[in-house]
DNA sequence: TCGTTTTACGAACACCGTTCTACCCTCGAA
DNA sequence: TTCGAGGGTAGAACGGTGTTCGTAAAACGA
């Protein structure tokens, strides 16, 4: 189809001249990148790879290009990464402020957020220590203000109760994913046995010196199911804020 | 004193030949490595340069050697944060358990776990998924347990406060640490200035899009000092935790 | 002293983020 | 239509990472 071909087209008959610079034979049509496009394979990557498998030479390697070609789209890896934090936060709902169930809607929210998350693979690990100035993260943060302040907090209550929460909610899920990116090669039941071996570990204490572990060996290990932990740990939290709450919900 | 020079010793006459394998000049004595040089070495690297200041190589320069001589000691990068974090852990102290004042003695024992954890930059990263099972740490959840136990918390709720106030802890200080990292060239007063032009920029966000960005801008970008949200976070956590309590101590 | 084991360590491997340079394509002006 | 500017692409290279391999040197024990 081509008027003429490339230099590295020629026909089978002659190898291409080794003094000829190198250059990859160019696709048929090109599709030109984007910010949108890399954003994706980002995401993508983070959620067959985890956080440690997102470089820009695997993005690169994921829309068929070079890592180079990224940089006329993105600044760098930090910004890609703020891109993709910011398209995940378009993921997160919340409902409008009902001042009688401010509790449970933040509690829903939180949850919501633990769910969007988990389905991203890493991306926790990019949120901590960013500030949310993307239009999603902007919106959630608005979004979510409004349920605190429907609960007629202080102003600093409910300005750090923003930060705090949602801090407690990124550093859970982030856990999670270190906790899986060490086990992701390993079954269901290797992880439980090894759960079950660390539990007869601490049970087998000396119970002169660790009463108190060997005493709650038990619950220590409960998984409690996939959100037992997170759950009542924002509970403790949510219990918190309500008893700053000038509606006295508690 | 050698009774025979060493090639690369050769008198200053004649330059070693360049066939020769290149083998560092020893030390006069050899002082041997070892697994606490090797950790001493990086904790003072993660103060020094911080988490991503940490390398096996600069670890290596630090004492001297080669990089591959520290895997003598340590399995691996994994391993030597491990005992890092042990290191660490030797650092924190807790009370002996007062049930008339569990609630203040457990927020203590976290305020004297953040001031630690601060004192090494990193180490908050580096404890995030990990289970406390070297000696140290394992003394420390045992002092945390007796704490919450002292409250006649639930066994389940105090088997998993250990676990989510202690990573609402660490997560403090490693976003802390993520912050320092990112402005960590700047001085106070760039700082300063960047936050007041944040708050600027919230203030004069759209009221009709934004009300409560808007009306929260101030106490969103109050500091509260060193350990304000810290405090408020841990407090919000404390309050719910004594709401558990058999004591009923709130 | 000698053989074995342990420790040390340079080179190399397979990766990383990013920059530099050259090439290619598109578009607008002359 | 041609030419030049600008933007995008992309390989090579730079300076870095954790780790392994193979070898030299030191330490240890018989």
């Amino acid at each position: 189809m081509a008027k003429a071909s490339a230099p590295n087209e020629t026909p089978d008959t002659a190898p291409v001249p080794p003094w000829e610079r190198t250059r990859k034979a160019k696709a048929q049509t090109r599709t030109p990148l984007s910010q949108d496009t890399i954003v994706e394979a980002a995401l993508h990557i983070l959620e067959t790879d985890g956080y440690d498998g997102l470089s820009m030479r695997r993005v690169a390697a994921e829309l068929n290009t070079g890592a180079a070609s990224l940089y006329a789209h993105v600044a760098n890896k930090d910004e890609l990464l703020k891109l993709a934090i910011d398209r995940v936060f378009g993921g997160i709902e919340f409902p409008e402020p009902d001042p009688e169930h401010w509790v449970e809607q933040v509690r829903e929210m939180m949850r919501g957020t633990r769910r969007v998350l988990q389905a991203h693979p890493g991306i926790a690990r990019a949120m901590l220590g960013q500030v949310p100035f993307g239009p999603s993260g902007m919106r959630i943060v608005e979004g979510f203000m409004a349920l605190l302040r429907a609960g007629e907090l202080p102003d600093r209550a409910a300005a750090w109760a923003g930060d705090v929460v949602s801090l407690y909610t990124v550093a859970s899920v982030f856990e999670e994913d270190i906790r899986y990116a060490q086990h992701g090669d390993s079954s269901r039941e290797e992880i439980e046995a090894w759960a079950e071996q660390m539990k007869a570990y601490v049970k087998a204490l000396p119970v002169a010196t660790f009463p108190n572990l060997v005493a709650l060996a038990d619950p220590l290990f409960e998984t409690g199911g996939p959100d037992g932990r997170f759950e009542f740990g924002l509970d403790l939290m949510l219990r918190g804020l309500a008893s700053y709450s000038r509606r006295n919900e508690s």
